[in-house]
DNA sequence: AATGAATGAGTTTTCATTCAT
DNA sequence: TATGAATGAAAACTCATTCAT
């Protein structure tokens, strides 16, 4: 059983060995561009093995997808747990997506990048992305109940707009056409927050 | 020189009938499913002749960007132009963008899925891109300026979290994950300007 | 109107030439030890060429035994019209069968070491191979019907006898098990029709 | 020595339990389609292990070929020293190949498909089908010896018809164009002897 | 201008075989 | 003996682009 627990253990670092490196290598080239040797190279192991750990490389990038998503709807989940007000869980939620490209500048280029992408296929299976938007939701509904947010607004679209908002920064972070230093993150994070609660209106 | 002008109408009539094809095969399958077969195909013409107008297959997609997004731009453009208060003038630049959705499906599709792709070479090319965010980014500038918009909001930001909330709701209904229709395309545009002027903040 | 004949004449032959080269090529390695470069290099065409005029290299094998068999069961049909004894008209099948390896051994070659792979997909697309049989069965029925043959042999089965037999000696020939020189061919028409006609025993 | 011998009547144990599972798997794939892979899950061990028995993938389809065969071909041979006829030891002879189908349906599928194959290599090494022709043609020469079989028949080509003859219906079974159940396994014996021996002929 | 045959580099994927454990 | 992770060569197939007509 130790053993079947170390080889278990010892795959599963392996397969992240693999993920980890095909994320560098989206980030680098865009998943087009970038050829299945090109992630065995970056995670240096032979150009098979790739396919012992993924079905194909549509595969690695939907991996790539659900797990790197996940942790992040993982923490913006937490957050409807904890006893703050709406507008704190607004801004928390903001500042994890922001400052996700802080801490895994690939991950988001890549998530950037890719997300768009064959949106038939890939988009319906990755359910973590919908994930997101159902906590932004539940957040906004929330705000509405306790008569915090307005009444008016479609808790749905509402969370898309928000969704929207901080994508957009993202990618002009990724494109760099947005300033991205540790600075700019935490104006960003400000600004965002600000116009989504109170409006660009000054009143 | 009459002779020149007819043939020069009946080229760019055809090169008109290239890229019009290109913009309904690309939204079909999205660009890189897209084999420049399928674009002849759909243009009822030899696909030697789309190497007549057009340098490469890059090209057809990034004239796509250019001249259907020029045509957008040009309008959110005039906006500027109108002595509308700058709430209005968001509104009518937000109608402007979703209401290509509803005119021009196909070229909203295309220009949602594969503006994110290959960051580094199409994006600089396509200018219009940039100039759209200008637009918005003036309109921001002059409400602040008329002291209508609050102050303490970097104009520039403003413009991307505001492109970023049509762009995201656009990309709803080009997927279907958002209701599309005509009433759903006013409700979004009363939503989005309601939150970007006003906040969620009930006050 | 000429125009289009000789292009479609001129595909025909690089068909042809391809097709040809196919034979050649399968003849000399097997159909699964040959590469499609293999082919092409043969028809002295590019890679690419080659699937400009078939579908895959199977349709490749699939067009051999189709059009190269074709040939063969035209021959034999052709001689059921001949007012030939029975006896007569079976001899004359058996030497088309076994001639063509005098005249088309790389075809016979490549029919006989296919005929029997992939049971399943191949075979029944080729209905030409069906035809040859259908035609030995007539050949036998008429003769149980004009009182020449036996009666008590069901004429499927015995079709399928004779052209066991007949392939059986092309297997021979091709893995140069039994010799196969132009005397070696007529002994080979005389011994099986003395047996299939008249029996081994010795009456 | 008692170990040992247990040790290699294990080992011996195994090795069928592989080569079985091998039958098993060409029969419903085809020995190209199947993978080492397929013969392993097939037999219920880990795939490293048909390296241990088996120097190849192509070593296992020769063993299947020598021992399968060897069986059929050693009841052929003890026919030859019954005190029969040469008709009846022609008749017997044909039983058994047609009955092998019977009993070992997959054995005879395997055989049929892959004997052609590649002959260069495999064939030359499987010499078990040259000694079943070898019985066959025996059994011939015994009978023109004994003046039962006409003279003017070359006996080595005689052994090749009749073996075509059978091999074909076996074909025709394994590929479903023939039926093959136990009554027509009787006609086909009775049938294919009466041809062999008498003739198509009726005199 | 228009056609589509011809080219061939580039990429994914498969799978027999090896080898460390 | 038994396992299955690791390797990497091999090959089919695609498709943007060129070019002769």
């Amino acid at each position: 059983m130790a053993t079947v627990a170390t080889r278990t253990a010892a795959q599963e670092e392996r397969r992240r060995q693999i993920l980890d490196a095909a994320v560098r290598a989206f980030a680098k080239k865009g998943y087009h561009a970038c050829r299945v040797s090109d992630i065995a190279e970056e995670a240096g192991v032979a150009y098979g093995l790739v396919y012992h750990y993924f079905e194909s490389k549509d595969a690695v990038l939907e991996a790539v997808f659900r797990e790197m998503w996940g942790a992040m709807v993982g923490a913006i989940n937490a957050i409807e747990s904890l006893d703050d007000s709406p507008r704190q869980q607004l801004r928390k939620s903001c500042a994890i997506v922001l400052r996700t490209w802080r801490d895994y500048p690939d991950v988001v280029r890549v998530l950037v990048r890719e997300v768009a992408r064959s949106g038939e296929q890939l988009q319906r299976e990755v359910e973590e992305i919908a994930h997101a938007f159902e906590a932004l939701q539940r957040i906004v509904e929330r705000g509405q109940r306790e008569k915090v947010f307005r009444q008016d607004l479609p808790p749905r679209l509402a969370a898309w707009i928000v969704y929207g908002a901080l994508e957009e920064i993202l990618t002009g972070w990724v494109l760099g056409r947005l300033p991205g230093e540790d600075q700019d993150i935490k104006d960003a994070e400000r600004t965002v927050v600000g116009i989504l609660c109170d409006g660009l209106i000054d009143d």
